[in-house]
DNA sequence: AACCAGGACGTGA
DNA sequence: TCACGTCATGGT
């Protein structure tokens, strides 16, 4: 029915299982989802969504766990460290000037919600995070329905005929959520199917979307009608 | 050696 | 609104 959700299955049969979001501190890439995340693995998604902005995970891991061994992956120790140590630990993940401060800004914002939930809204008032990082922390930390777009995803709907080059987030996530609204009405099980349809995207991604020209050998079928 | 990675922001037109 | 430059380390 849904050319969206065959994709999902397609992708879910190939490459199985991916147990996103990885928590690095009690066991990378744990296949069961611990519902609900704890407030240190919030925390940790959080930065974490941060930190992987233009860059690869096995670099976030890197930083992450920096700041680990120092444990210093708590909001207080974080704030009250010294900003060049901050800085020095999240090096292998790049930009590390900016996201420092980033995460810094971030920091303030999530004391203030006293362990509850963001609201979309208030997260993109925060410096350095946009749209996807903000739907990153919100569907993998936060569990909330909110499908993640990043440039894997659409050069795959490009590529497949499903949107237009210039589609912007915004109708990009539409689609995807719409498509798999109709499809699944168990909320929980609507809610995995967001969390491990991006990082399907992301594994597929990176076999067929990552050089040019896009979607060489990319055996998913194309929404166009021949 | 060039190119890209699980982006966001600031600027000028 | 939008195209473009900038941020930076690490792997291929």
């Amino acid at each position: 029915m849904s050319k969206i959700y065959n994709m999902y299955k397609t992708l879910y049969q190939t490459y199985g299982a991916q147990g996103w979001w990885p928590i690095t501190v009690y066991g990378y890439h744990k296949l069961d989802y611990m519902f609900p995340r704890n407030k240190d693995e919030k925390f940790e998604v959080c930065l974490g969504s941060i930190l992987t902005q233009n860059t690869t995970f096995t670099s976030v891991v890197k930083s992450l766990n920096n700041l680990h061994v120092k444990n210093a992956l708590h909001v207080d120790r974080i704030e009250r460290m010294d900003i060049d140590e901050l800085k020095d630990a999240i090096r292998p993940s790049g930009y590390y000037n900016q996201k420092a401060e980033y995460i810094l800004e971030f920091i303030k914002f999530y004391k203030t919600l006293n362990g509850e939930t963001p609201t979309r809204e208030a997260l993109l008032h925060v410096k350095g995070i946009g749209e996807e990082t903000a739907d990153s922390m919100l569907l993998y930390g936060y569990n909330q329905l909110e499908f993640k777009v990043d440039a894997y995803t659409k050069r795959m709907l490009v590529h497949l005929g499903f949107v237009d080059e210039r589609a912007k987030y915004a109708e990009i996530k539409s689609l995807m959520q719409n498509s798999l609204k109709k499809c699944i009405k168990d909320e929980k099980e609507l809610l995995i199917t967001y969390q491990e349809f991006h990082a399907l995207i992301v594994e597929h991604g990176k076999k067929y979307y990552s050089k040019k020209p896009y979607g060489m050998g990319c055996f998913l079928p194309s929404h166009r009608v021949i």
